[in-house]
DNA sequence: TTTAAATTGAGACCCGATATCAATTGGATG
DNA sequence: CATCCAATTGATATCGGGTCTCAATTTAAA
């Protein structure tokens, strides 16, 4: 059975009407490369109207069949999913991501949970920093560009 | 030295103007209470343009005088920087923000480096959970509407 | 096959934020 | 103090991701 085939199931599942719209949508995420935007897959489902990409994008997210992902440069990308928890990090100059899960955050998150008396559903960690190929590369100036998205994307 | 003081010299330092626009966006900041909106701002400092007050917003994130907390309900609220490095714990039922900055994400980020060649430049951590006063009154169903936007946070 | 409920798509709309550009102003300089 | 110009302003247009509305269509259960 297809990685698709297996997500039509769970949208069954959850009592979702498959259609064909829906169908389409599906396919043209799997098809995305590494990470992609909405946009993306509304250009690779033709003949699927903007809203319903949009409607079938938040079904999917809520079925973790695709995550979101943080760029530097601020702006919202989608990935598939990984199977389970798991966080990103992200290369500020090319953009790679890789997913990582070995998240020593429970700890962490008991020991919040013991401090402010908080009942801790979820967290949300996204890295950043510069993958080994960007490294070896000049490391050139910034562009006045990438510190102004910088600068948007810092909440610390 | 008053605060709103101490960002002002902070502004000249770094070459910017001191203009009566931006002592007003920094008073109707400064005046905020947890957390707040861009249009709270505008809203306080009447006679500042909309233009304005996003760019003096922008140089207050990049002085990290202000930092962005990402609401439960997808929202990008700001709030008055503690000093340094912090993250936030919000409660998704009252929107409430604690800060903290007890990270073990340290080792995480040093594990992460080895194994990945990164170098790793900085972070961002969002925790999400119920506070004590929450918890202890009714645990409501969940509305529509919660749902859809805890959807709209969900990356992992 | 019928039928009620779910879904669709076109388009309006929302909201946070940025770009444009002529007019204004801060502040370094003489 | 007066001059001058780059920095700044603000009105307004525009952008981009996303949601809402609603009549028309489709699904799948009976």
């Amino acid at each position: 059975m297809s990685e698709t085939d297996f997500v039509i199931e769970r949208l069954e599942m959850r009592g979702h009407r498959i259609t064909g719209s829906r169908r389409r949508v599906l396919d043209a995420v799997m098809a995305q490369p590494a990470h992609f935007t909405v946009d993306d897959v509304m250009h690779a489902s033709r003949k699927v109207g903007r809203a319903t990409v949009f409607r079938t994008m938040k079904i999917l997210l809520d079925l973790n069949v695709v995550c979101r992902v943080m760029l530097d440069d601020g702006t919202l990308h989608y990935r598939v999913s990984t199977r389970g928890h798991h966080h990103h990090l992200v290369c500020v100059d090319c953009g790679r991501v890789e997913d990582f899960s070995q998240c020593d955050v429970q700890s962490l998150t008991r020991d919040l949970a013991q401090a402010t008396g908080y009942e801790i559903e979820r967290h949300w960690l996204e890295v950043y920093g510069r993958c080994e190929t960007c490294r070896l590369v000049a490391p050139k100036e910034k562009s006045a560009l990438t510190k102004r998205v910088a600068a948007a994307v810092r909440v610390d």
